[in-house]
Formats: C-alpha cells, sequence, structure tokens
DNA sequence: CAGAATCCCCCACGATACTG
DNA sequence: CAGTATCGTGGGGGATTCTG
C-alpha cells in the first residue's frame, strides 16, 4: 500500500513523472508516434529517424518492449524480419501525441512569421 | 498492408520532434506540470521536485525562459524573490499533460494489481 | 536484415563552495 | 533566497566491426 499522494501535483510521484519515465527518453515518442497506426520493420523505423544510431534505436525499442509499450514480432526467415507495433497501452498515449503534434506545428508555424506572443501569465 | 501510406509521420520533422525539444528535457514537462496554474517560487520548485539540483533546475528554467514557455517575475528585494509562472503557450500544455497524467496514474494502478495486460496490436 | 559487441569520447549532471 | 562558478565523474551515445 502506498503512502497517501492525493496530491496531485505537488508530488514528484505525479502521473506526468511516471510517464516521462516510460516515453520521456530522447527518442521514444518519436518512435511511439510513427508506430502510431502502422507495424514498422527495425530498418524502418532507423529511416524514419535518420538521426537515431542503431544502437540507440535498438535500446530505445528494448526499453519500449519491456515496459510493455510495444509488441516486437520476430520472423525467423532469411534474410530476418522484425516488426514492431504498439500495445493497447501505447495506443492510449496517441491522442495526447496528436495534440502535441499539432501544438508543435502551430509553434512552428508561429515562430516563421516570427511572431513574439507571450508576456501575459495573467492569473 | 502497412506500406500504404505516404504517412504524415514519417518526418523527423514532425510537431512531435519539435515539440520535444522545448519540453522533452528530463524535467521540463514536470516543472511545467506544476506551474500548471501557479506560481511559484524557486525553492518551492525546488521542494516539489526534489530529485533536481539547483544547478539542474536553473538550466531547464532558463532554457523554458528562453523558449517562452515560462516566465520569470523577479523582485528586487531582500532576501531576492523570484516567481516563475506559465505563459500562454504553455498553458495550451497542460490539457495535454492532464492526459498524461491520468495516463500514467491508470498504469501505475494497473501495475499495482499485477495486470498484465497486452498482446494485441491487430492493426 | 536486425541487431550485438567493443571502443572511446564528451558533456550532463551532482556536489560543493561562494555571492548579491 | 536565488542563484552562479568550478571541478570531477559516469555513462549516454556515436562509430565501427562482426554475426546468424
Amino acid at each position: 500500500m502506498k503512502k497517501k499522494t492525493e496530491i496531485n501535483q505537488q508530488c514528484s510521484r505525479c502521473g506526468v513523472e511516471y510517464a516521462f519515465k516510460r516515453i520521456g527518453g530522447k527518442y521514444k515518442a518519436r518512435i511511439i508516434w510513427n508506430l502510431g497506426n502502422t507495424e514498422l520493420r527495425f530498418g524502418e523505423l532507423g529511416r524514419i529517424l535518420p538521426d537515431v544510431s542503431t544502437k540507440m534505436l535498438t535500446q530505445a525499442l528494448r526499453e519500449l518492449e519491456s515496459d510493455q509499450l510495444i509488441i516486437r514480432k520476430m520472423y525467423y526467415e532469411v534474410p530476418p524480419k522484425v516488426e514492431y507495433s504498439l500495445t493497447v497501452t501505447a495506443r492510449q498515449l496517441i491522442p495526447f501525441l496528436e495534440h502535441l503534434n499539432d501544438w508543435g506545428h502551430t509553434q512552428i508555424k508561429n515562430e516563421s512569421i516570427g511572431k513574439t506572443n507571450e508576456g501575459s501569465s495573467s492569473n
């Protein structure tokens, strides 16, 4: 039984912290995002994320797998073939990532028109 | 059946990547989350995030500030006082973080009852 | 093709001390 | 109180090579 953590934010044990431990790596969110509705092979993922070395990609995939966020389907054939897809748990994150994606695009757009917004926190 | 799409996501230049560059640090999301609807002083943030050293906290705050995600309000008095709050841009992230928070809590709960879900990716 | 193994460098980050 | 400055270290992560 847990110590009571009824505070939603005040705790470092908040859901956000937990979530970021699972998808907060440098590439994990992007991996999940790209796997969104597809199965992808190792090489395909690598091509989609060119800045991720195979070592890091492997590592991230392993962690996601043992975290039960992705499924690794291996085909014993020659040449080898492995397909990655999301678990249902991970899929629950897609809406979040979608919004984040929108937010990102909006920011990019605002940047490009030199819009320096902000200033008011207007409590 | 996967090859199909000129998937929108294929770009590493996607919004998710961009967004994670801004809030994807190790602590940034948690900082934003905790600032959600309040102003917090430096020390308060530090206490809320005990695992974050002052150095890292300072650094993260500086980056968030120059990224125009937080506002740093300084009071020239003795002893010094600084209050941090979110910009409106950052506030747009709160709903998503809420979603993420919920997801996290759900996962924690599922873990604690030993629920090993998953298996089907069923595209 | 999908990784594992190895080598190695660099800097992210903690610890500590100091300051306005 | 809210930071800066400095130092030292671990390990994150790239490049390369090898294998089933």
